[in-house]
DNA sequence: CTGTTAGCGCCTTCAG
DNA sequence: CTGAAGGCGCTAACAG
């Protein structure tokens, strides 16, 4: 009756009187008391790459909001610990202690999926594919590249240059997809070095634009895989004077209020993260009722943040 | 016996097949049915206000590691969804579902704290100092102020502007009364105007200096009191054409790797945020064991990070 | 319509 | 040294 089951019949009077009681006694029902009856724990886990960048907050609060709004609470775990010990999804998972995990941390490793697969254990990738092992949800990075190409495009650049991830991630080999895909499209070629892989950090940005700078026909455009990279790509040109947007335009991937704060402030490719964080709850929660469930790719279309980064080329 | 316990005595020989039989079973004992005998959760919750910042990921990091190595589970909440449901602490500490609580959101409302001090429901203050509530773990923001101020007298500057929090963060007061301390101790006046409130985010450090920009006895240095806001002063003075560190010398407060690649590099304050973290976790631990302990400021120096900023007055 | 009870998985205690 | 039993707080099923 307190959790107003319809499939209790009281009379209103013993109802009131119950439920009065209960608050004036301050009565909560105890988690553990009921997940041990029930055999579920209301909660989901969610294990994080890397909380210092503004971009996963995004993805946090939709998880978060969503989990709540389905009765869930979210536990998050860093996943530098998780991989690290190799111990802690143990503890969440098989102690019992989620529902079900959410994984955004492209650097789980492969076994741990396996793992966790082979228990039958429920998760979702997020924001990271991986054919083969469980649904994953992603956004569709392949397009939202395609955007900022396409706008360096349509501002009249024809060299155009990408910073893009590692190779072992796979949203970076998508956006390196997209970037293939709108130049091809264009008829524009791809010179020798217009490709550099950076990590996400700004420091490795920094590195890779320093590395097109040196190049001998140099590109008056770029697109950066990620917002820390562009910092440090934005960074790197103005320490070597190369004026943006007037010599070299600049578009960054994911958006986030720094973006507008950096000097140029920076264009940027804003995706739908929170929508892609809510789907993944959703598919998370469907999948510990026992659905089938497959991978989902978010349709929303990514939108282009225009800023001072970017113009027509010299 | 699987838990090691030495008071349980077994033959060597049984020991051992109990032992491989679990193993091989993959046995893991369920947390809920643990939690309800032993009446504890080896879990606790930690509260933080705003994911997308940085600085808060020190906290959320070192708070994290200590509670792993202590044998807890962290569960991370969104102070928006904590504050705005009201109903969230219930669900952690009320529930049961954790042992204790670190609150590091700013914005939790007192009668929130009274709630849970009422209760007897054991938290600790993180980064934040109310008295006559329950223990708070804090660095020594004055000190940091000071260090900040002092660094800039010392390169020779006499008009020094601060850019301080809003009033009701008592970090931001204390930060405020460092500056004040280290002006006074150099004879420096603090003119009209010259000290500036501004909320965490770089939209209000960007207006904010747009009103010291405005003064007719324009500052040669400015403080800033937080790394977002020092992002947007930043901003400001490069869209008003003002020259830092020529014209200006800047310094914000804590550190992170995007103030490195600001333009220019910001010169900033490093805290001991992550010892402070890992304060406030053996702190709760005590706390949940029936400890009577009171609040704690954290000791370790602070450190100026020098960058491009900063420099001798023009 | 109400009150009682079994049992979720664990640990501790007590009997064998 | 080993096995059995009780009870943590809860809910669902069942007896009154």
């Amino acid at each position: 009756m307190l959790n107003d089951d319809p499939t209790v019949s009281t009379r209103p009077e013993t109802r009131e009187r119950v439920l009065t009681a209960a608050r004036e006694l301050n009565y909560r029902p105890n988690a553990f008391g009921r997940g041990l009856k029930l055999q579920t724990t209301s909660t989901l886990g969610m294990v994080i790459p890397n909380l210092a960048y503004p971009v996963n907050a995004d993805i946090i609060r939709g998880a978060e909001q969503a989990a709540m709004s389905a009765g869930y609470v979210m536990l998050l775990v860093d996943a530098d610990e998780f991989v690290r010990a190799g111990e802690a999804y143990k503890r969440l998972l098989l102690e019992q202690r989620v529902d079900g995990l959410l994984i955004a941390s492209g650097g789980t490793q492969e076994p741990v999926l396996e793992d966790l697969a082979r228990h039958g254990l429920p998760f979702v990738l997020v924001n990271r594919r991986v054919s083969g092992i469980g649904p994953c949800v992603t956004v569709d990075d392949n397009r939202g590249m395609q955007l900022a190409v396409d706008y360096l495009i349509g501002l009249g650049h024809t060299r155009i240059a990408l910073i893009g991830g590692p190779a072992d991630a796979d949203t970076a080999r998508r956006r390196l997809a997209g970037y293939r895909t709108a130049m091809k499209r264009a008829g524009l070629p791809i010179p020798r070095g217009y490709v550099v892989e950076s990590a996400y950090e700004e420091a490795r940005g920094y590195d890779a634009m320093e590395k097109l700078l040196a190049l001998s026909s140099a590109p008056t455009a770029v697109a950066v895989w990620s917002l820390a990279a562009a910092a440090g790509a934005l960074a790197a040109a103005h320490a070597h004077g190369v004026d943006i947007p007037g010599r070299l335009s600049m578009v960054g991937f994911h958006d986030a209020p720094i973006a507008a704060y950096l000097a140029p402030a920076l264009t940027t490719v804003a995706m739908p993260l929170r929508e892609m964080a809510e789907r993944s709850v959703d598919t998370l929660i469907r999948l510990i009722a026992g659905e089938r469930i497959g991978s989902t790719v978010i349709k929303t279309a990514p939108r282009l943040v225009e800023r001072a980064s970017s113009g027509p080329p010299p």
